[in-house]
DNA sequence: CATTTTCTGAAACAAGAGTTTCATAGACAT
DNA sequence: ATGTCTATGAAACTCTTGTTTCAGAAAATG
């Protein structure tokens, strides 16, 4: 589970103005941050100005920058000394070395799950293994994550589909569903139009709905009553990395798999021994 | 190793007055409050005023109560090696729990980048970057990933295409490659005889090849004079898991931007101008 | 296109942090 | 006891940080 500041993030992030958005973001991405720098420095790292940080603040309910660092503290030392892997700072040449990435990718899958719920990740199994079919959503980058996890799942029960890439028709693939169905989205920021579309009707329609998303968007999530999976996708540089989505593509399968039991298993094997047969030339 | 501050507070320990002993025990004992507090709590903290607060950090040799908070913020950032992680053994009831699969996925990324060779990345990039055309294939559960490293690249540079995920039409589809182009296979165990083919294929024509493979198959493709990016898998069950090769796909992709520089940042600018507009509406 | 509303940073202002000065309390030698 | 020297906190001072105000820019609205 994320701080309480993370959660009035979540909470007012479409309220927030979009420079407020922007800090906020990287609140979200660093919350250790809010620890070690002063205010004005957080507002320097991410170019808007301290009217615009002492805003935000205010926007968020707290009376003062010190109020919300103080409940950080208080948070830090209820939380005990997690050994958290510290995001590195970007460095001024742009250039990705290895070491690095290494650690971005450690620190980004380290918090994915030591804030994942056990008890949130193994509804969302429920629903994929009691669902009379399963839907599986991914827009643009996700697409790719999106097909890799149906595979997964497909592996390990029957009905798995794709909706199609092409945002366009999914009013009429979705009108095929029915509340005994599981959808799972992937979505991580930016979140488009579409995804709030699909969310609203799904829950219309009684859908069960897990979406695997980054933190910005838990928040819009959630009120759609969805099942939310949390990744932390940032780097020091502005790109994302979907490294944490895959991996939590791979759990929430495999959780599925346990949660289906003997069944699962079976379909496994069968599945690995068609796959020999056509290697073996039949193809 | 201790942090900076530390080695200096027990070097010069006997040397400082009994309460700004006082105020070093505390900063040895929690090293982390350094960064949290401001030199009047931590006085207030332990008892003494402000002014020897001030004084003991001078007394270590810093200009300033500043000096210090810096000096200890740099080395939180550059944090020490990374220590090894180790694979946890297969529990009996193959139930897979948040914190297994944590450390399963850190123990792979771990290995997986602390053997990589900056070299062979570089060369790989460099490949990519120069190439006429770039191709890009993943047969089976890997072809997420494929199309997901074909995005990154296609924000980077034109020409990025995939080939179909059927593999009976590859020899219609590589025939079109030429000698100025450059392939990158994603393919980890089962190694498939299809992928011998066309590494076979791809080294009569010349093609510059890159396949991101696992250990097994890492001597296979070597022999065909690809460039293998290595990439471990493993698990204590059964299952084998991809994000350490979606890890590494991200780092390529950033490494052939950092090759190609200005270009790839413009033409990423422009893809996500582009995609801005597409989501405010004129779809 | 004009008008209203919202957003935003510069600058003024208030509050607080950190340093320095200084007076005094205590330790020690004579 | 007296003088000297060190250690220490109170308070003055300076500089930084955080808040508020305000005017112009940008966006939304009619």
């Amino acid at each position: 589970m994320g701080t309480r500041l993370a959660l009035r993030i979540q909470e007012r992030y479409e309220e927030l103005t979009p420079s407020e958005q922007k800090l906020a973001q990287f609140l979200l991405d660093r919350p250790d941050e809010i620890l070690a720098s002063s205010a004005t420095e957080l507002a320097r790292f991410t170019g808007v100005s301290k009217a615009t940080a002492a805003r935000l603040f205010r926007n968020l309910g707290y009376n003062d920058f010190n109020d919300v660092r103080l409940q950080a503290r208080e948070e830090r030392n209820r939380t005990g000394p997690v050994q958290q892997i510290p995001m590195p700072q970007a460095s001024v040449d742009e250039t990705v070395t290895v070491p690095t990435h290494l650690q971005v990718e450690s620190a980004n899958l380290t918090r994915t799950f030591e804030e994942l719920r056990p008890d949130v990740l193994n509804a969302a199994a429920e629903q994929i293994a009691g669902a009379g079919r399963v839907w599986v959503a991914g827009l643009g980058i996700e697409n790719g994550i999106a097909r890799y996890l149906r595979i997964l799942l497909t592996r390990v029960r029957p009905a798995v589909h794709m909706i199609s890439e092409n945002a366009a028709t999914w009013p009429e693939e979705l009108a095929s569903t029915g509340p005994n169905d599981a959808l799972i989205i992937i979505a991580v920021r930016p979140w488009t139009k579409q995804i709030s579309t699909v969310l609203t009707f799904a829950r219309t329609t009684r859908l069960k709905t897990i979406v695997i998303t980054d933190p910005t968007n838990t928040g819009k999530a959630r009120r759609k009553e969805a099942t939310v999976l949390n990744c932390h996708v940032s780097t020091p540089w502005s790109e994302l990395t979907q490294t944490s989505v895959l991996s939590m593509a791979q759990l929430l399968a495999a959780t599925v798999a346990n949660r289906i039991g003997g069944r699962a298993k079976a379909r496994r094997d069968l599945i690995a021994d068609l796959a020999e047969e056509i290697e073996s030339g039949d193809i």
